[in-house]
DNA sequence: GGTCTGACTAAAT
DNA sequence: GATTTAGCCAGAC
């Protein structure tokens, strides 16, 4: 089961700089389904080699910044890359938000 | 080895 | 429309 893990890290190392996704985008782009609930354990498991911050939830909700420690690390880390992010939550999320199952499947976008 | 929990999500109430 | 329930599966106790 580790190459779950291995393959929720190689797509949350696949978000593009100033976006984001969410945990069930991935869940779903793995086939895992409704199992959003492992990503989240794996970015538990992640190591700092992840991007685990581009990562929320379906709201786009920074319902994890209390795992990256003490204070708004996630948010800062997100508003670093120019994500804008208010009250916990990512400003224009539908815009920034990136769906693997979408973007990497869509290769004759013309 | 059964039970609880969790960085989620969608549907039902 | 906010709250609750249920489904999901892997790890911790």
């Amino acid at each position: 089961m580790d190459d779950f893990f291995e393959m929720v890290y190689e797509v949350v190392r696949l978000v593009p700089y100033g976006r984001v996704t969410s945990y069930g985008a991935i869940a779903r782009y793995l086939g895992t389904g409704q199992s959003a609930r492992m990503v989240g354990w794996a970015m538990n498991k992640a190591s700092n080699s992840v991007p685990a911050h581009r990562v929320v939830n379906s709201a786009g909700l920074l319902t994890g910044k209390h795992h990256f420690g003490p204070g708004s690390v996630m948010q800062e880390l997100l508003e670093n890359e120019g994500i804008r992010v208010e009250d916990d939550q990512i400003v224009e999320f539908e815009k920034l938000f990136w769906d693997p199952s979408r973007e990497l499947e869509i290769d004759d976008f013309d």
